[in-house]
DNA sequence: TAACAAATACCTACTTCTGAGTATTGATCG
DNA sequence: CGATCAATACTCAGAAGTAGGTATTTGTTA
């Protein structure tokens, strides 16, 4: 008895990874990967096989796409969703959508194998949401505080602003005026040279600024 | 002759897909890993490395700030940056902070090995950006339109208003008034249950719908 | 064909943001 | 001590967004 698993993901160098630390174990073969959803679905209909680890990110037909089309269609095939996209909700979609199991990429090789065995063996696998770790979501704010002379004040309230908040609404979280807030929010714009609240927020990100696991 | 090469990722998977890849390779050969910047440099104190392929999203000591003090510390030892960032600014930046590569983890194996060859024998090896292709950006599209009732036109409407437009601009853009546009952002965030625009890109991203790569 | 959804367009009223100018206080540093 | 920076606070004016209502056209579908 061999479990027969197929990998569906657009990043070759986690597919050989997984290839590598999987053909070691035990009672389990590797069929040829694909690096999107067609892929897989265009070799389900050569091979067949016991288990997909299918990865969410995909081109071409993405992971939840190609997720809907395996339980409808081969309902018999476990799904291992391995993602990168940390999110509550997303989880709870994914389950809901009838795969089997739902690991992060940061995994370690040993969990994820016995991931795979309890979900042949009729187990489902969904970790708890893991709360990022302070050193996360440091990542770049420092480098991002230089680069554009922001103060720690400033850093401050592009976080609330980003989540939402108005000024006034930041100005009583902080107990200061709301003219205060517009004032920094005046200085932020200027320091990162974008033109609004939207610009704020699509920049902010692309530095890392704001970092979603 | 051996390149003696040390890989700082905090994706243990990823980790060990690179080193069945390269383990593989002709001189190359990999010394113990580490999954953040401080293990890196522990680990450096010991052993003498040639090459570090490194992670910049890790916690404890992230990729940019051990970028510097490798540069200043170990300035004889190349650095590869091995990221899911594809951001031409960011690669811009670690270019000016010394690094000899920056790749994307989808990058094929071979294309990795190739580049430490280069980088190795003394190339710079930054590509170029990449423009994520359409497949990349449908990602959850899709499934969020029908989650949320969204038609095609909000949709589009939500994507330029993330770039920073006003219903000014997005109503030039379309040739339709600017009035029609703040219709639908009416409707978008009735539908989306969200109060002002910060939450409208907080709620789309967190839900995939804006995916950066 | 009747019903409906989607896209279009406008109005009024109010809130919030943005840009520009100005000023005070406290801390830090040479 | 004097200079500078960070944080605070205010005013005015104009731009943009938000909330409510209403209405027409077009295309699809029951």
């Amino acid at each position: 008895m061999c479990v027969r698993i197929i990998i569906a993901d657009d990043h070759q160098l986690l597919i050989d990874g997984l290839v590598g630390v999987l053909n070691e174990a035990e009672g389990i073969s590797i069929l040829p990967s694909a690096n999107n959803g067609r892929q897989l679905l265009a070799q389900l209909k050569e091979t067949s096989a016991d288990l997909v680890i299918l990865d969410l990110n995909m081109p071409e037909l993405d992971g939840i796409k190609t997720l809907e089309v395996l339980r409808s269609q081969y309902p018999e095939i476990k799904i291992l969703v391995l993602t990168n996209y940390n999110q509550p909700q997303l989880m709870e979609e994914i389950k809901r959508l009838g795969a089997h199991g739902y690991l992060l990429k940061n995994t370690a090789a040993d969990v994820l194998k016995s991931a795979i065995y309890k979900v042949i063996s009729g187990e489902l696998v969904f970790n708890e949401y893991i709360e990022p770790t302070e050193g996360d979501n440091h990542f770049f704010v420092d480098d991002f505080m230089k680069k554009f002379q922001l103060t720690r004040r400033e850093v401050e309230i592009i976080r609330m602003v980003a989540q939402g908040n108005t000024s006034k609404e930041i100005g009583e979280q902080l107990f200061v005026s709301e003219f205060t807030v517009t004032t920094h929010r005046r200085n932020i714009m200027r320091k990162l040279d974008v033109k609004n609240l939207a610009g704020l927020l699509t920049f902010a990100r692309a530095h890392g600024f704001l970092v979603e696991t």
